[in-house]
RNA sequence: GCGCCCGUAGCUCAAUGGAUAGAGCAACGGCCUUCUAAGCCGUAGGUUGCAGGUUCGAGCCCUGCCGGGCGCGCCA
């Protein structure tokens, strides 16, 4: 249930009987101000308009019509027009005490939802050039495509991942002639394989050769061409190169606890069979010319003032194909063969231009079947504390492992700080958990649209909005089962809410399903943070406020806020399990 | 030149066309013989870049400026 949702629908009906058109519509959200009540309606004032009435009239007819008896004790009118709803007490315990919360938790803290939807949708995030290794850039399209993706699974809806990786290109020429060169100086192509260990050192050599040895770029032009013939030779060290460097993928998906596997790499290479036919139905449509002896598609719709229109090239002169021509392909089988209703990009923000010209140049050509959505989700750049793109020290690229591995060594360092006294092993476990959670959240708790500024200490401080805090809540609530030996599992006493601080949890922990539908519409992750942080927060201030375990605690209220205590944690670790970050028992 | 994104407290960031723009950090002041003080409570901090416009109502929509970032025919 998403109370926010059943209020908007129950008003919205109202205001119809009331002879509001159907465009109108309650405009239902929680409150501004505790003294408004819990949600407040603001629809009424622009059906007012449309009816050329008086909004307070309106709204006070509204409420002779309206009943909210079962779960509200008391609605007014205020201000110009808006309605404020006072949920009552008892309804907001019976729902949260009576089993009839939105979603189940499960053992993988992913959770599920109750009333499950069942749109299939592609995600297409992650995407990095196999050619090198995984740096920092790769960051933000991998958490939060992952993020995004997990709460679409938790609503009910099937998941395609894809994980569009750059398998292909002039780059792999080089890096196959400088395969064959070592393994040619030490006999045998397994000689290779130590030095494939450091992508990043191999690729900068195969390049540095390339612009130095004019017969090693030769060699490199030559073997472009016998891949993409099809030699089988070529073929065999290709696949190898590329099966390393997905491997190196994996360990840092594994690292980063990204649900990514073997089986949602969708490389390019995949659709190059299929390139040829989308040139050829594109012309066949009479969607391209030739210009410059490249083909082209020029559409209206990227007409400037001046009158040029951006061209979207498919085909270079000389016949290659480029990414367009690729994202193309993977939009025919994405609405033709997956039989997707949506698909969502997780890409950088450079490339918005590209992707509106894909999108529209597949729905004209007919990739893409009617009513399916495309959705490009750009992000901003990570950025340094100076404001510029983050770099090393000495202005280079930062290996996204190098990145993790510091995250857990500084997370490390505060937790024996903080708790010297715990194993070194479990010192280690927190440690993963906690600096691999901060990096994550640090990201997924800004809004993705606006470029961020990464900062270890802010991310770490384990102050304010970060994931150590709420992984610190949810131990505090671990902790209070410990202490009162009671098994979390089997609560079931019903809920009574007299504190403020109560009731305030109460109302927050209702409200779960709310920032997940905004996560899953606006693939904005930042919503779910906020919203787990204000869920936190509240049960800290319930945690001051009301003693559970405490002597002259009365049984049933010590029971009723151990239910809440509990669901608290639920919430929080499926929340966090969404984002793909991990809790402790302890830290 | 054309196009897209961004300008919100000293700093880092929120805010679905709704009422008095919110957090955290930093600053200042309280709270531990009591469930983890990695916490809680409070004070202070704003002409939402500027100027118009639309609207009952604008940080949000429109127009024009200023400032920053990024794109714009054969890389992805």
């Amino acid at each position: 249930m998403n109370i926010r949702q059943l209020l908007d629908d129950r008003i919205t009906a109202a205001l119809h009987t009331l002879g509001a058109p159907d465009t109108v519509t309650a405009i239902v959200k929680p409150s501004a101000r505790p003294e408004f009540g819990d949600y407040q309606a603001n629809g009424v004032m622009a059906a007012a308009k449309q009816l050329k009435t008086n909004p307070r009239e309106l709204a006070t007819r509204l409420l002779e019509t309206l009943d909210l008896s079962d779960l509200a004790d008391k609605l007014e009118v205020a201000g110009p027009g808006f309605i404020n709803i006072h949920l009552k007490n008892t309804w907001l315990s019976e729902v949260l005490g009576g089993g009839r919360m939105q979603y189940a938790p499960t053992e993988d803290g992913r959770g599920v939802l109750h009333t499950p939807s069942s749109q299939t949708i592609v995600v297409d995030y992650s995407g990095p050039n196999l050619a090198k290794e995984m740096h920092v850039g790769h960051l933000r399209s991998t958490i939060i495509g992952d993020a995004v993706a997990r709460v679409l699974e938790f609503q009910g809806h099937t998941v395609i991942r894809q994980n569009h990786v750059g398998d292909w290109g002039t780059q792999f020429g080089m890096l196959i002639a400088h395969m064959v060169s070592i393994a040619g100086q030490n006999g045998g192509v397994s000689s290779v394989e130590p030095q494939l260990a450091d992508l990043e050192t191999f690729y900068r050599e195969a390049k540095r050769r390339f612009d130095a040895e004019p017969a090693f770029a030769d060699a490199a032009r030559n073997y472009v061409v016998k891949l993409q013939a099809g030699d089988a030779e070529c073929h065999v060290l290709w696949q190898q190169f590329i099966d390393i460097s997905l491997h190196h993928c994996e360990e840092v998906y594994e690292r980063l606890g990204v649900s990514l596997t073997r089986a949602d790499v969708m490389p390019e290479s995949a659709y190059n069979a299929d390139l040829p036919n989308i040139v050829s139905d594109l012309q066949e449509q009479g969607l391209l010319v030739e210009d410059q002896g490249a083909q082209c598609a020029f559409l209206d719709e990227f007409k400037n003032k001046d009158g040029s229109i951006t061209p979207i090239i498919v085909q270079k002169t000389g016949g290659g194909y480029l990414y367009a021509t690729t994202d193309l392909a993977a939009l025919r089988y994405r609405s033709g063969v997956l039989n997707i209703d949506r698909a969502l990009y997780f890409t950088d923000a450079r490339q918005a231009l590209h992707f509106q010209q894909v999108f529209l140049l597949a729905r004209k050509a007919g990739f893409v079947r009617e009513g399916v959505s495309l959705e490009h989700m750009p992000f901003g750049n990570m950025l340094g504390e100076d404001g510029k793109p983050f770099k090393t020290r000495t202005g280079g690229t930062v290996k996204l492992v190098d990145l993790l591995v510091e995250a857990e060594e500084r997370a490390f360092t505060l937790v024996t700080d903080k708790n010297p006294e715990l194993a070194d092993a479990e010192r280690h476990e927190i440690a993963r958990t906690v600096g691999i959670g901060a990096v994550k959240y640090a990201d997924l708790s800004k809004n993705r649209n606006s470029d961020y500024i990464f900062n270890w200490e802010t991310m770490l401080s384990f102050e304010g909005n970060t994931a150590p805090y709420l992984q610190y809540a949810y131990a505090r609530i671990k902790s209070i089962f410990r202490r009162a030996g009671v098994d979390a599992e089997v609560i079931s006493s019903s809920i009574s809410l007299h504190e403020v601080a109560e009731r305030a949890l109460a109302m927050k922990l209702l409200q779960f399903t709310e920032a997940t539908d905004s996560v899953a519409k606006e693939g904005l992750p930042n919503h779910l943070c906020t919203y787990l942080y204000e869920l936190a927060g509240n049960f800290m201030s319930f945690y001051e406020a009301c003693p559970i375990l405490k002597e002259g605690v009365a049984e049933e209220v010590r029971a009723s806020r151990l239910h809440l205590a509990n669901l608290t944690a639920q919430t929080l670790q499926t929340g966090l399990g969404l984002l793909g970050i991990g809790v402790l028992e302890r830290m």
